[in-house]
DNA sequence: GTGCATCTGTTGTAAATGCAATAATTTGTG
DNA sequence: CACAAATTATTGCATTTACAACAGATGCAC
């Protein structure tokens, strides 16, 4: 068994990670966005913002796991059905801040109850205890990889420093 | 706290498997197989190819996460690649079989040991039985979906009706 | 302060994606 | 057998996406 040349991918992580991903955003996006006309991408950002309150766009992306600029055309979408306002950064002139409108508020707080739904049918048979330790985990694996890739950025960039790089970046994303 | 109208996206599965599947393929994608001139959409489709052998075009389009057009033209290009081939199935010949060819399971063998490097980078520091439980709990939440999905259609289809659907399709996937 | 490297956002462009429609075949029913 | 419904693959087409190039601003080193 355990063949190094051998995958079995029904044990393999990034395989299990992207069927879920894709299923549920699959049926959450085919069924709970589409009378709001939104799209996955679309609630994402509205659910971020909701959350997390104003983002510039580059945190945005980061936050959201899209393009920076996909997320521009994006955000001029929203800005275009009056769900998110884009204004210029007060600290910065080449920053941007996107926020919730009181429209997008009102449309999140509606979705809202209907992504629950969907968490809970996900997780329906799942004792507490199990959920706790899935999403624990995801928590720790996305923080893993993101390490990784900041050490290989940093030893391509620099071969031999000791120094933390610049703003040291996304901090606590 | 947990106001139903608040979505506490550090906590919420969805965002989270999201996330996760995003920062794998990212790096996955952009240097284990950027060498090999592969999409991770390609990647995917050789590894379930490599893993559970030969497939009709919709299985592999039910196991990958791809939609069917989508696939068809993947597979023509993989084709064209000369790691796949597709040839008409023997039952039916509206039916087609997508193979690895020797070539393809020569790229796969060779990519596989850094697929598994990933894979252990991601969960570097789970404890063993942290990670049996978040990959159980995966397997479950993706069939939880599907059969979600698999209940709505169904009463979609037939209002009132208790025999199974025609051929009850991805019994087991 | 000057100048260079970096950061942020936008746009050009080619490629990829998903939905709907179609063609070709197969299955199931009476 | 004949016919309707379903299955499978492909194609047309509009949208979405990502990468690269770019422009404008900011920050850092001296």
């Amino acid at each position: 068994m355990s063949d190094p040349a051998k995958l079995d991918l029904d044990n393999y992580l990034p395989y299990l990670v992207n069927r879920v991903g894709t299923i549920i955003a699959e049926q959450f996006g085919g069924e709970a966005l589409a009378p709001y006309r939104l799209s996955i991408a679309m609630w994402r950002v509205m659910a971020v913002l909701a959350s997390k309150g104003g983002q510039r766009q580059i945190d945005l992306a980061a936050l959201t796991s899209i393009d920076a600029s996909t997320l521009s055309r994006l955000v001029t979408r929203l800005v275009g059905l009056g769900v998110v306002s884009r204004t210029r950064s007060q600290s910065s002139t080449r920053e941007v801040v996107v926020k919730l409108t009181a429209k997008g508020k009102a449309q999140v707080i509606r979705i809202i109850p209907t992504a629950r739904e969907y968490e809970a049918a996900a997780i329906a048979d799942l004792r507490p205890e199990e959920l706790a330790v899935l999403k624990h985990c995801l928590r720790r694996v996305y923080v893993n990889m993101k390490n990784r890739s900041a050490a290989m950025a940093a030893s391509r960039a620099l071969p031999r420093r000791d120094g933390v790089g610049r703003r040291s970046a996304a901090a606590a994303e």
